[in-house]
RNA sequence: GGUCGGGUAGCUCAGUUGGUAGAGCAGCGGACUGAAAAUCCGCGUGCCGAGGGUUCAAGUCCCCCUCCGACCA
């Protein structure tokens, strides 16, 4: 079994709850690979509870790419590939295979596929360092002038109008302005990086339907119905509050994180600020919370969904039965893992 | 038991002088290359509580029944 998948790179995706992470690891265990995480919010030291991360204790092999930077520090898909990649490659040289596990469509593909953010490398310099402090490094000698230039545009949408400012974008490169809403101001600032740094958003647009991965992949995808998903989120999320989910928030909000972008945005976290505030009710968050996660999971089915790559394990059935407690959380991952390796098994005798 | 108010989309409600309905939220679908757990786009048929009446035409007026709420006994 060692030998099946030892050249081969392994992606673990679908939405959240579905149960990737304990199957990941099983998998990791069982190849003799280590676990390369693709989730945005699990790069954050110190967001533990609510971004689900595998406790130390239950990691039956190497974590990559959780717990790099402070909750401040403004990471991006780009610093993900980096670090993703380096990981990756080291593991190819030892002959260990890499089991990419993570709902964050967007870190799954720069890790994976040929999505290039450096054509222009001076934004943030030449990223070359063997140590993830190191990245923190060099990103900080371009990240003040990035954060100015964005400034820039942010409040120039805002002087200019939405309508107005994607109008500015069409004169200036009407190709990326045709793909882009002009409600979605993001995006159109986005643009208007790319054109400071000479290139273009439609450029690179390109590539988003050519699922070509850098590494030879076998790609695996959880699927759960709606409504069963539903319940697992639900418990899930209850089970997070119970195990201190609140206490994490107030220890990330005393460091001076409040504000920070990525607790800004973090489902689980957001929401309960207000509450430590005084000013909303726990219940009214953690119904908020719930709903937020639904959503999230209805965007990563979207996302996934497109990528023909993907080899669909239907999980509902296993679900179900862990809800009622017919089958342990053990029985549960063995049966993920039998039909993830019976999807390799036949992938290596094509 | 009586009086008044109300019963319209999953929820909260709009609905003008009668011309067979529309908002917000929820929900669903979609997009996505350096903020992505973010950001953005699209989608509204529902016995208008039941029955009867007036009318060419009733969510809208009349009668009756029923349910909910408030008040009076």
């Amino acid at each position: 079994m060692r030998q099946l998948g030892n050249h081969l790179t392994i992606a673990i995706v679908g939405a959240t709850g579905t149960g990737k992470s304990s199957l990941a690891d099983a998998c990791a265990l069982k190849l003799g690979g280590e676990l390369v995480s693709a989730d945005s919010i699990q790069v954050y030291k110190g967001m533990d509870i609510g971004t689900a991360k595998t406790p130390q204790s239950q990691r039956s092999v190497p974590y990559h790419c959780i717990d790099l930077v402070e909750p401040d520090f403004p990471f991006t898909a780009a610093l993900y590939q980096r670090s993703s990649r380096r990981v990756i490659e080291s593991l190819i040289g030892q002959g260990k295979p890499a089991i990419v596990c993570g709902g964050t469509g967007l870190y799954v593909r720069a890790a994976l596929d040929d999505f290039r953010f450096d054509e222009n490398r001076e934004l943030y310099g030449e990223i070359e360092a063997e140590v993830l402090a190191d990245i923190e490094d060099a990103a900080s000698k371009r990240q003040e002038e990035a954060r100015i230039l964005r400034q820039r545009l942010t409040s120039q949408a805002e002087e200019m109008g939405v309508e107005a400012f994607h109008a500015l974008l069409t004169q200036r490169d009407p190709d990326s302005a045709a793909l882009i809403h002009p409600n979605n101001v993001r995006r159109v600032i986005r643009a208007f990086e790319f054109l400071e740094q000479g290139s273009s958003y439609a450029e690179q647009h390109g590539g988003f339907e050519s699922f070509k991965s850098v590494y030879p992949t076998q790609f695996i995808g959880i699927t759960v119905d709606h409504d069963v998903l539903y319940r697992v989120v639900e418990n899930r999320v209850d089970k997070m509050l119970s195990s201190g989910l609140l206490d994490e928030v107030d220890k990330l909000v005393s460091a001076g994180y409040a504000d920070a972008p990525a607790i800004q945005q973090a489902i689980g976290y957001k929401e309960l600020i207000p509450v430590l505030d005084g000013m909303r009710s726990l219940d009214e968050a953690v119904a908020e919370i719930k709903q937020s996660t639904r959503r999230y999971a209805k965007r990563q089915r979207t996302w996934f969904k497109r990528d023909p790559r993907i080899e669909w394990i239907d999980a509902t059935e296993e679900h179900k039965r862990r809800l009622t407690g017919e089958m342990s959380e053990a029985e549960f991952t063995e049966n993920l893992l039998c039909r993830t390796i019976a999807i390799l098994s036949e992938r290596q005798s094509l």
